[in-house]
DNA sequence: GAAATCATACTTTTT
DNA sequence: GTATGATTTC
């Protein structure tokens, strides 16, 4: 069995007593390594509904469980646990929830509406007190659902954390505590989880005497992207060491890009220690050529902390990567559009190539580029889709089919009713639907209308009524009604497969479209296109052209994300992660002079004149190839006319 | 007193 | 294009 594993990969399949940690560096056969593993422990008797694979997305998850279907059939994937943290998560909480006093019918918070819980929550607590103190001091929502994520991903007391992580914050202490402790309270009596609950009671769960017979779920637990994982997910993996089942966690520091989320490479780190566990290093590179290694690794080397491993490629000689300096954005676009066709003719299919970025709308002027050319392509990351208003109307409304005590779902809908403003929709909230206010009636109707189809019709009926109740108020309320219209067709469309209005629902909020368009499913699979993707959702792929652009200070590294070393540390992962998705050829696409500012009238020819990336120094450029515009692009000269005063004097001259 | 409307500011990455 | 704050309207 396995016949094509190296016999670096092949210790890590065939390692049989105890934990495991497999040190896999970038392209070395990760997924391979994985699937083959699992195999085996089928092979060596290994009940599959005993194995969990926990995965970073749901489209790690599914890849890995193809390989594996390959190799021990589709009946050993089909009964694999398998999926995210906070998926799984949800899953063990429905079925065994109730041993905690969890009732099972929760519904999911996404962030936005842990955010709005917790403001909600505040602004009560402030109108008991009767004191109105400007808001402009307050730590703003998004800020205190951060600082709550963190408080409890890292299981850090609160103090520490502000006086850490959000100094500016640390006076609202007191304020805070009891914003928190309201929330949590009012989740409870609304039968709503956010996303860190689902891991906090979740590790409840495994930790409680109660639930002894459910540690006993698992006799083996596969952890992808370790890495990425945080303490309270570490707390979960030990309490299942603990109840006897074995580990196997596969990860790589060189690769850490998540810890805004409050990952800690600790976790890798401790790993071995911890669980005393055998370690396998896996440092032959399958994917890239030794050119683009050369260029990886000497970015790589400058990281300040590190385990040193250097990746050694097993392939044939290449090209150099290249730097392609690009007088502007605009030129940049242009040249991408010009190196992604070139390879096209040659032979490289537009799925085989991607174009990587920092932000999601760091590619906003290239796709209009492609638009023109007529280049197709699927875009992956950011999250515009779930967190449009309209949308979000929509998804509380199906909430509210579902969960009536959904307090947060009612007062986010009864306002978009004519004449219910904040106030109004904060009295009605909590009388879960036992309402008789004036033009609430249509609304009611709907929800009961929505209610019964879905019981007797399915998911898509159900929306389909409530879209007919919303559609008139989206045409009041924005001008491009058309189109947001159109996306709840596509929500419409997509719930048709679902097996339940409740399933449908968990699913957007834990798993939500990736790509522009995946709801409306797989367009035509023989099609041809090309890839756009953030770095972060690019992790895990691999393909044979990569384009990497923005690469200049501001962009990458992001100037949200230098505040300290750490963070610089991880925009420097981040770009060694882009750069080792490429097999073939990579190129570095570096703008020099870029447009800035916000809103609509800057964005027509402010600009300012851009620095290569930090992270290209002249150790890793010395390993590259240089392209495009070697022009320097000095401080405009200053005009020797001024065309201002021009202009005002022929202003002055047709007012005589 | 509450809702609607207008004005202004900011926009990283994602479960 | 959204989120928040100030102002006007009901």
């Amino acid at each position: 069995m396995f016949p094509s594993l190296t016999d670096q990969q092949r210790a890590a399949v065939d390692h049989a007593s105890g934990h495991l940690l497999i040190v896999a560096g970038a392209g070395t056969g990760k997924t391979t390594t994985l699937a083959s593993r699992l195999a085996a422990l089928v092979e060596r008797g290994a009940a599959p509904e005993r194995i969990l694979l926990l995965t970073f997305s749901r489209r790690a998850a599914s890849e890995l469980l193809r390989r594996a279907e390959a190799l021990a059939g589709h009946d050993v994937a089909r009964r694999v646990w398998g999926g995210t943290f906070h998926a799984v998560g949800n899953r063990v909480l429905r079925r065994h929830g109730r041993l905690l006093g969890l009732d099972p019918d929760f519904t999911v918070l996404d962030q936005a509406d842990a955010a709005d819980l917790l403001a909600l929550v505040r602004s009560e607590l402030h109108a008991h007190d009767g004191e109105q103190a400007s808001d402009r001091r307050r730590a703003k929502k998004d800020t205190m659902a951060a600082i709550l994520s963190r408080v409890i991903n890292t299981a850090t007391p609160l103090s520490k954390v502000l006086h850490h992580t959000f100094p500016w914050c640390a006076e609202q202490q007191v304020e805070l505590k009891a914003t928190f402790e309201a929330y949590t309270a009012r989740k409870r009596s609304t039968l709503v989880l956010d996303y860190d609950d689902l891991l906090l009671c979740w590790s409840a769960l495994v930790r409680s005497p109660v639930a002894a017979p459910l540690l006993d779920q698992f006799d083996h637990v596969l952890i992808d992207e370790y890495q990425d994982t945080n303490a309270l997910q570490a707390e979960i993996v030990a309490a299942m060491a603990g109840g006897g089942a074995t580990i196997t966690a596969v990860g790589d520091d060189a690769q850490a890009i998540y810890g805004f989320r409050n990952a800690t490479p600790r976790n890798i780190l401790d790993f071995p220690e911890r669980f005393g566990a055998h370690i396998v290093v896996l440092d032959r590179n399958h994917r890239s050529t030794p050119a683009i290694l050369a260029t990886t690794n000497a970015v790589i080397a400058e990281a300040e902390h590190r385990h040193e491993k250097v990746l050694w490629s097993t392939r044939g000689d290449g090209p150099q990567p290249a730097m392609v300096l690009c007088s502007d954005e605009g030129a940049q676009s242009a040249a991408v559009c010009a190196r992604v066709l070139e390879q096209h003719e040659r032979g490289v299919a537009l799925r085989s190539q991607a174009v990587l970025f920092r932000a999601a709308h760091h590619s906003d002027l290239l796709e209009l580029e492609l638009g023109a050319r007529r280049i197709p392509y699927v875009k992956f990351g950011g999250l515009r889709f779930l967190e449009a208003a309209h949308v979000k109307d929509l998804v509380c409304a199906l909430r509210l089919v579902i969960n009536p005590c959904d307090e947060l779902a009612w007062f986010r809908v009864l306002q978009l009713i004519d004449g219910i403003g904040p106030a109004t929709a904060r009295k009605l909230a909590p009388l879960n639907g036992a309402i008789d206010a004036p033009g609430t009636d249509e609304l009611l109707e709907a929800l009961e209308d929505a209610r019964r189809l879905a019981q007797h019709e399915g998911p898509s009926a159900a929306i389909e009524r409530l879209r007919v109740w919303l559609e008139p108020i989206i045409e009041r309320h924005h001008a491009n009604a058309a189109a947001r219209i159109a996306d709840l067709d596509a929500l419409c469309i997509a719930a048709a497969s679902a097996p339940s209005l409740e399933r449908f629902l968990t699913e957007l909020v834990l798993d939500p479209p990736s790509s522009t368009g995946e709801l409306a499913g797989p367009p035509h699979l023989d099609d041809d296109w090309l890839t756009l993707s953030t770095i972060h959702s690019a992790k895990g792929g691999e393909w044979d052209a990569v384009h990497v652009i923005h690469l200049a200070d501001g962009s990458l590294p992001s100037d949200m994300a230098t505040g300290n070393d750490e963070e610089i540390e991880e925009e420097r992962r981040l770009l060694y992660v882009a750069m080792t998705r490429a097999r073939d050829r990579l190129w570095c696409y570096v703008p020099l002079r870029y447009h800035v500012g916000l809103g609509r009238a800057w964005w027509s020819d402010r600009h300012s004149y851009a620095q290569r990336s930090r992270f290209l120094t002249d150790a890793v450029v010395a390993t590259m190839d240089r392209e495009g515009d070697p022009i320097v692009i000095a401080d405009p000269a200053p005009l020797d006319t001024a065309p201002l005063a021009e202009v005002d004097s022929m202003v002055a001259a047709l007012l005589d």
